[in-house]
DNA sequence: TTGAAAGCGGTACCAA
DNA sequence: TTGGTACCGCTTTCAA
C-alpha cells in the first residue's frame, strides 16, 4: 500500500542506504544512480515518512504556534505569514489556541512537545508555562507580549511610538479633547501622555478609560467620555476589543464617526478598511514580525541542535499609521 | 535530557515492556507494579514520544484541517470547535490554509500525508486534490462544499432553506422589493425563488446580482440595485464577502440600515452582532457541524485501521435565523 | 505477570 | 560509490 524506501530500493536494484542518500541529496552517490533512483521514486509516488525520519534525526519539522485566539485579525495574518515562511524551510505548523488561559497554554506546550515540535512561536506566555519552556529547553520565540523571564527571543511592538503617532495626528488636526480607551498597558498610556505633552495639551484623567482587553471596556469607555460636560472630539481605541464595541456604541449614542467624533484605532481588520468612513489605524507590519520570528526561531533550533544555548535577545518592530477617513480637521471654533 | 521508557524502566527496576504496559493501561501488569511505575514515571516527568509510538502503531494522532482561509469567522469558530473536540480524543490539529488555490490544496494533502496525519477535514476540495485523497485512501470528511466525487462523508448546509427563511422573514415584514446579492450558488438562488413564490412576490431579475465570492460582488450588487427606478426596500447578502463590502456601500450611498433598507446576511461575525443596528443573519450551528465532522472522521479512521472501506454518506445541517435589528416592518404605503 | 526481541521507516556510521 | 547494520522510542508478539 504505502511506498517506502525499501520498495524504491527493490525497484531500483540498489540498497536502502543508497536510495536514502540519493533522495536526500548526499554527495556520496553517483549521478547516474541518483537520477535513476529519483525517477523510480517519483514514478512510484514515494513520499518520505517524516515521522520515521524524525525519530532518527530527532526533529519533526513541526513548529508549534501558540496564540490566545484567532479572532484578532492580526493573529490571522500572522498565522498566514508564518505558515508561508516556515513552509519554505520545510516546516509545518501545529496551531494551538489558548483562549488566554494559563492552563491551556501549559497544556499546549506539553502536547506540542509530546509531538516533538522543533520549536514554538508564542503569544501570551504566562509565568508557569514559560518556566516549562525554559526547563525543557524547547526553542521558543515570544511575540507581542514578552514574559518577565522569557524562554527565547522576544519580538515586541513599539507601543509607545505607535500610540504617540496616533495622538499626534489627532492633535495636528486640531483636536485637544482626545479620549483614550484601552486595556491595561502602561506603554500605550505613556505614548498617549508623551504625545499630549508634545502638543501642549494638558492630561485629563476624565478622558481616559482603561480596563480589560474586552468589549466591555469599549462600551464603558465610550459611555464615560460622552457623558462629560466637555466631551472629546476624538477617540483613540488601543485594541481590537475596544473598538469592536466602542465604535458601534458611539453610533448608538448618536455620534457620527468623522463628523461628530474623529477616531484612530490600533489593530487593523478588513472591516475598518471597508467601513464608511474608513477608519484610520496604526497597524503592525505583520510580515516583518513573521519574518523575524522565523529567522530567530530557526536560529534557536539550529543552536540547540548543535547543543548550544543562547541568551534571549529583544527585537522591537514599529507600527505604522494608515491614514483613512475617520479623522477630520477640527475647525477652529 | 529526555525521559524515555528506558529511563523509567531503569528507575523502577523492571523491563521496558512492563513499563509500556503499565503506562498504557494494559491488564497484563500487576496492580502493584503499575502503581509503582506510574509514580516513578510521573516523578521523572515522563511524556511518551508520540512520534515513536506513531511509527509503531501507524497513527500520528494528528488531524489535518484544510480550509480556504481564516478570515471568515465561521471557519475560525470551526477550527476552535474542532480543536476542542479532537483533543478530547487525543488528536492535535495541523492547520493548512489554501487560499482557495487547487495547487496549494493538493500540496497541503501531500504534506499532511507525509506527516502521517490520521485523517483530514476539508473545506473546498477541487477535483485533483480530492482524487489524491481517494487514491491514497486517507480518511477524509468534506465540509460545506462537497466535490462531485467525494473522498469521504460530506457535511453540508441546507442552503435552500437558510435562504428561504431569510427571505420569508423579509416578506413577512412587508417587503416586496428584496434584492439578492451572492456568489454563484444555485441552491441559495433556489431558496430565494421559492421564498418569493411562497410570498406571492414576482421574481425580478433586476434585483438579483450574482458574482464571485469576493468583495467586488458586494459593491457591484449594491450599485446595481440602488440605481433602479424602483429600488429594493431590503437586501439579502448571501455570503461574508458580499456583506463586508455591501453594507458599507449602502451607507456610502446614503442609505441607513434599518430605516432606509432592511438587511439579512448569511455568515455571522462579531461585527454584525455589535454594529448598530445589529444585523440579522442566518448562521450555521458550527458546533453541530464540528461534532458531526469529528464523529464521522473518527469513524472513517477506525474503519480504515480495521482495513475496511466505506461508502461516503451525506449529512445536512440547517442554518438558523438569528433575528437582530436590521429588519424593520415596512409600513403599508 | 514479566522480559527478550522484532520491527515501524528512516538515517548514518563503518567497512568494503 | 555502495551495502550492511545499529539505532531512534515505542508497541507487541512470543516465551518463560
Amino acid at each position: 500500500m504505502t511506498v517506502d524506501l525499501r520498495a524504491v530500493a527493490e525497484a531500483s536494484g540498489v540498497s536502502i542506504s543508497t536510495v536514502s542518500r540519493a533522495l536526500s541529496g548526499s554527495p556520496r552517490v553517483s549521478p547516474t544512480t541518483r537520477q535513476r533512483v529519483e525517477k523510480i521514486a517519483a514514478s512510484l509516488g514515494y513520499r518520505p515518512n517524516v515521522v520515521a525520519r524524525g525519530l532518527r534525526t530527532r526533529q519533526s519539522n513541526l513548529i508549534g504556534l501558540v496564540i490566545p485566539n484567532l479572532v484578532s485579525f492580526t493573529f490571522v495574518q500572522l498565522f498566514s505569514d508564518l505558515q508561508r515562511g516556515f513552509r519554505e524551510h520545510g516546516y509545518e505548523i501545529v496551531l494551538s489556541v489558548t483562549n488566554s488561559d494559563p492552563e491551556q497554554e501549559l497544556a499546549s506546550f506539553q502536547t506540542l512537545r509530546g509531538h516533538q515540535v522543533d520549536g514554538v512561536v508564542v503569544i501570551g506566555s504566562y509565568e508557569v508555562s514559560t518556566e516549562y519552556l525554559r526547563t525543557t529547553g524547547l526553542p521558543a520565540v515570544h511575540l507581542f507580549r514578552p514574559p518577565e523571564r522569557p524562554a527565547g527571543d522576544c519580538i515586541t511592538i513599539d507601543d509607545v511610538e505607535s500610540t504617540r503617532s496616533s495622538i499626534r495626528l489627532l492633535a495636528e488636526k486640531g483636536h485637544r479633547r482626545i479620549a483614550f480607551i484601552n486595556g491595561r498597558d502602561p506603554e500605550t498610556m505613556d505614548g498617549y501622555r508623551v504625545a499630549l505633552a508634545e502638543a501642549g495639551i494638558p492630561f485629563d484623567d476624565e478622558l481616559v478609560h482603561v480596563g480589560g482587553y474586552n468589549t466591555d471596556t469599549g462600551i464603558a469607555g465610550v459611555d464615560k467620555v460622552l457623558a462629560l460636560d466637555d466631551p472629546p472630539t476624538a477617540v483613540y481605541f488601543g485594541c481590537y476589543e475596544t473598538w469592536l464595541s466602542g465604535i458601534p456604541r458611539l453610533q448608538e449614542l448618536g455620534r457620527t464617526v468623522g463628523d461628530d467624533v474623529s477616531i484612530v484605532c490600533r489593530d487593523d481588520a478588513p472591516m475598518l478598511r471597508w467601513w464608511r468612513p474608513s477608519i484610520t489605524v496604526t497597524d503592525v507590519e505583520v510580515g516583518r514580525i513573521a519574518g523575524l520570528a522565523i529567522s530567530r526561531l530557526l536560529d534557536a533550533i539550529s543552536v540547540r541542535t548543535a547543543g548550544g544555548r543562547t541568551e534571549s535577545g529583544r527585537y522591537q518592530v514599529s507600527a505604522k499609521l494608515i491614514e483613512r477617513d475617520s479623522v477630520v480637521e477640527l475647525s477652529a471654533s
